[in-house]
DNA sequence: GATGAATGAGGGTTCATTCAT
DNA sequence: AATGAATGAACCCTCATTCAT
């Protein structure tokens, strides 16, 4: 009733566009990307765009606010209420990965940002602190607990937090740079397990066996 | 000091516009970049640039080039001649990147080509075939080197080659992108002796003890 | 007068870009008329001329296109239908001309087409084709049947063709190129009524006589 | 001896630039025409040019008034020295042409001057003075005898000399504009040979033939 | 709200001309 | 005389943004 497919409810209009501008700005990058393509993609006209985004930068602060922040939060509250075993706690984290990576609307923006930190450092800052500066403290959260319950070597927890991310930017950056031009597709659900594998027992204390 | 100002200016006139060029592209981007700004820094005027470049595509292609490969076949040479036990080659060649991360001339280039894949996929494709696969497949050679010699566990070499090279992405990304921005500096040196502590251990096979 | 300033504007733009372009052409040839004069004097900005026109280029074509197939057409059609003799074709055919050659719209093309040929040789082919290769098998064609009709000699028809042709030619440049710079005005009724006069009794048959 | 082909008289040299700017003007116009083409193909550097003459357009006059006038003072000449049937002194004077309108040196240069015009009005001037003008006053005064002589119908000088003129231009334009782009060659000296025949008989007095 | 015609600043590229060697 | 590296003005074209309808 209140969705006829013809007269769509405006307050879809923002979502619809940022939807479109992110495909536009994953297919060319944020410079090349045009406001008339975006416009296209969505359905409407050029002018419309300006109706709901005052700038094509502003177009694209939104868009990595909606893409990315949910995530971010999702994870935390998992953490927040976890109770058990450590290693498993970072099994269940990483098992988010592969769907989110997969997902366009998530795996895209990233690339847009570490490509446009230059000329957008106020994004790139937003990005460093929402996202991925809130991530590693989460991981560090989770290396400083399983380090206290002895079940990790007492590495230095925010070093150690890099070394479990990189690989799910690598993931990213492959799927966005490198897979489009011939790349070949990356295994995720191997490679995220094998990721853990390796660090768990990396971290094992010296006689202790963690890896189940 | 020795600046015979023009004759000898030749020759030297293609390294001083890569110079100038990388710091441009590294402070703005590709796209945003200005060969007039380009110009500026390397104390010439925009028609000069032309004169040594076709085009700002062939100076961004000239500099991909000229950063990247040595070092690629440095580490080719480095791995070729190597004899001895697995887990020290594999230190050795880490041992390079903190100065090679260090270096402006090399940390610069990975995040623009990754910025600027949407719009010069033939530029990433090079880099991937060229860099990438090259770098990954080093690796690859590395362990299962490692693996035929009983001194790692027989995992995938392709899915743990990307897991050693992650967090030299992840180094690069975190100098180039957040640093600028308000990040704490990486201390790269403890940030790689981990990471190589990590993964040999988490490579040793059952049994025996690796990491020194 | 009715000038509804932008709705109805839309559709009269490409015709008023054309006739600015043709002034521009006219005054300064292809090359050194610069798309900001001819947006200029169309009353418009840079920009807007690339709404209707995708390049310089496309301006020219447009422009030799509707300023003279037209006139082409018109003829064809006018020695289609005709039937009498031929000389009075001829003298019709001829008449058309003193109008077209003080248009402003059509006597400044040729000249372009001609100063541009080495930069342009598809356009100076269609012009070839189109309005050249035409209006001379036109006149062949009449050239033709008057000999048929044994009102003319029998002389090659697409020789003769050339010569009925070469004085519309040379009025074309006299008015477009040595006017403007001190020739004496061309008395255009007076020389093509003299070039039909001296045609025809050229032609004429021996013993006959065919110049009224 | 004083021409080792090794090291040219230096006097040659301003003749050598001439003709490769000859060549490259009738390739590509006087806009497109850049000096390092004309430098490249005298085999010169580009700086050499700028040592004989002081612009683009110097280059082009001196090429202008070296290729033309002695032509015409040529023809002057002819038409001074001459005693005889006046028809057979037109029969001669044309029959100049064919060489001339095959020659590259003289049926670039019109096309040229055509195309130029509007950037050059000066050079159009002295074009017109120096060449056209003198070249129809020729022919004007060669109808004059004629006239007075009884030989040809009493027509306006000036406007039968444009008509005598014509297909010489006509003849120019064909070949350098409309032969490289796939229009049929042009036989010249029938060409020029009807012309003639056409016009005696056209000229000729109503009872008298004049036409051999 | 929605449109899309219009704007005009901006940047890549070209090339006539200069001048130190 | 000759060179050719260097200059910088000029121009085509793009596109974010505006605004009258």
């Amino acid at each position: 009733m209140r969705d006829t497919p013809i007269r769509r409810r405006k307050d879809a209009r923002p979502a619809e566009l940022l939807a479109a501008a992110r495909e536009v700005f994953a297919a060319k990058g944020f410079a090349a990307a045009r406001m008339e393509d975006i416009a296209a993609r969505a359905g409407v006209s050029k002018g419309t765009v300006y109706l709901y985004f005052p700038s094509k930068q502003a177009v694209f602060e939104a868009l990595v606010r909606q893409a990315i922040l949910p995530n971010v939060e999702r994870l935390e509250a998992m953490a927040a209420a976890y109770e058990g075993p450590t290693a498993d706690l970072l099994r269940q984290a990483m098992a988010l990965f592969p769907t989110l990576v997969r997902d366009p609307k998530v795996v895209t923006i990233p690339r847009l940002v570490i490509g446009e930190a230059g000329n957008q450092p106020e994004m790139a800052d937003f990005y460093r602190r929402e996202v991925v500066e809130r991530g590693l403290g989460l991981i560090s959260g989770i290396l400083r607990r399983g380090a206290e319950r002895g079940e990790f070597r007492p590495l230095a927890p925010d070093t150690v937090a890099k070394l479990w991310f990189a690989p799910l930017l690598l993931a990213v950056v492959w799927r966005t740079t490198f897979e489009p031009v011939g790349g070949a597709p990356l295994e995720l659900d191997d490679y995220l397990r094998t990721h853990v594998d390796i660090m768990l027992r990396g971290l094992a204390p010296e006689g202790g066996t963690d890896a189940a």
